[in-house]
DNA sequence: TAGTGGTCTAGACCACGGC
DNA sequence: CCGTGGTCTAGACCACTAG
C-alpha cells in the first residue's frame, strides 16, 4: 500500500535529482496516480503537502510545476519570555514596576480602534534571568477584552501568561526594531543611554476588538534566532 | 455543502470564544461531523489543519483537546532585500563596494566546518531604496558550494539573488540582533556612529557545506514585521 | 481491548482559468 | 469549452494508546 508520504518522497526525489526540473510541467494527478498505482486523492494530498512547503506551483487547468525560486519560510514560535529565558538555562523572574488603571494614550487608542471610554491597564514588568534584568515591558490592556486582568497575581504570574491562559486571542503582529536605550530603560537593563536595544512591539487582536499592546525592550546581547 | 473551511471556521470560532476552553476534550471527528452535517473526512481536514498550526492537540485514542498555552507560529518569508524595498515602493539598487578573493576568517571558517583550503570570495555591497542607503551588506562565499559565483555580474544582480537562483541550498539560520553602527557602516548608511543599527547573520547550508555566510546592517528606521 | 484519529479508495461534482 | 486541481462523500481498514 502507497500512503501519500511515500508519493510526496518520490515527488521530492524527482525534484532534487532533477528529473523533474524548475518550472517544468509535472504529470497531472490522474498520470502521476496511475503510474504510481494509487488513488488520485492520495497524489493529491502529497503534492498539495509539497506545494505548501514551496516546492511545488499549482493552479487548476495550468497544472503543476517545479518551483523556480522556492521561497523559504522561517517560523518564529511567539516569544514567551520566560520560555527565552529558560532555554537559556537561567532561572525566570519578573519585578513589577507600575500598574495602574487607565492610562492609554490617545495615539495608541485610535491605532488599535478603541474608544476612549474602553477600560484600561498599565503596567511595567522588568523581566529577569537569574538575577540580572533581561527585558523590560511595557504593556497596555484592554479591560473590555480580558477582564479580570485588574485583579490578577501579577507576582506570580506575568502578565503575558495570564492573558495567554484567559483572554481569547486571533491575531496579531509582531515589530521588531532596534532602538537606543532610553534613560528609564538604561538604568533598568543596566546600560548606558542610548545603548543599541533590541525591541519589539506587539499587537494582540482577541475576535472583536484588541486586547494589549506590548513593547519590550531585551536587554543588550539579546538574538532572534530562526532556522530556515 | 459545507467545505473543510467552514468547519475550520466554526471550530476555530469556538475555540476563540472559548466555548470550547483550553485543555478541554472537543467533540470526535464523528460527532462534530454529524452535527455539522459533512463527512468525517471534512472534520479531519479542518481539525488536522487547526492541530498543525497549534490551535489542538490530536492524540489517537485520547481525542482532540485544545492546545492549552496555543503557540503561535509566525511565518517570515527569507528577506530578499530587493523585495523588502520594493515593497516600500522604492526602486531598488545596489552598490558594490568591494570584493576580494581568498578572505574569510578563520573562525568564520571554523564555525562553518569549512577548511582552510576551501576558496573564498568576500563582498560588499550597499543596499539602496532609491537614492538613500538602505542596507550594508558584507558576505564570504564559499565558491566550491557555489561555483561560478566569483564570475558573477554582481554589478547587475545582487549577490544573494544569483545564489538563490544559481546555488542549491537545504538549510541556514537567521540571527537578528540589535548593534551599534560601526565608523565604516554609519558612513555608508548616513548615520552617526553608534547609532542602533538592526543587524542579521545568516548562514545558509547547501546538502554539503556551507554556502555563504552573511551580515547585514540595515539603516535606522528599518523593522522586521511579522504577523500572528 | 475498545475508542479515536490517520489514511486510502473510487466516484462524483465543482471552480478556476487557459485556449 | 474543457482540462486540471480542489473538494466532498461513504465506507473501509489501520495504528496508536488510554484505561
Amino acid at each position: 500500500m502507497l500512503g501519500w508520504e511515500d508519493v510526496q518522497s518520490e515527488a521530492l526525489r524527482r525534484i532534487q535529482t532533477r528529473e523533474w526540473t524548475p518550472g517544468e510541467l509535472i504529470p497531472t494527478e490522474q498520470d502521476f496516480a496511475d503510474e504510481l498505482g494509487c488513488a488520485r486523492a492520495t497524489v493529491n494530498r502529497a503534492l498539495r503537502a509539497l506545494a505548501q512547503d514551496g516546492y511545488l506551483e499549482r493552479r487548476r487547468k495550468a497544472g503543476t510545476r517545479v518551483a523556480i525560486a522556492p521561497q523559504r519560510m522561517a517560523r518564529l514560535s511567539v516569544p514567551l519570555i520566560r520560555h527565552e529565558v529558560e532555554a537559556l538555562g537561567a532561572v525566570y523572574g519578573h519585578r513589577v514596576l507600575k500598574q495602574t488603571p487607565g492610562a492609554m494614550p490617545a495615539a495608541l487608542r485610535l491605532g488599535l480602534g478603541l474608544s476612549n471610554a474602553t477600560p484600561c491597564y498599565t503596567i511595567i514588568t522588568l523581566h529577569l534571568s537569574g538575577t540580572r534584568p533581561f527585558a523590560l515591558e511595557k504593556r497596555w490592556v484592554n479591560l473590555d477584552a480580558a477582564p479580570g486582568f485588574d485583579a490578577a497575581p501579577l507576582d506570580t504570574i506575568s502578565a503575558n501568561e495570564w492573558l495567554v491562559q484567559n483572554a481569547a486571542f486571533s491575531h496579531g503582529t509582531l515589530d521588531y526594531s532596534a532602538a537606543p536605550a532610553s534613560r528609564f530603560e538604561g538604568s533598568h537593563l543596566g546600560c548606558p543611554e542610548g545603548t543599541a536595544l533590541m525591541t519589539l512591539e506587539r499587537n494582540t487582536f482577541g475576535p472583536e476588538a484588541a486586547v494589549t499592546w506590548v513593547r519590550i525592550s531585551y536587554a543588550p546581547g539579546y538574538h532572534l534566532t530562526l532556522d530556515i
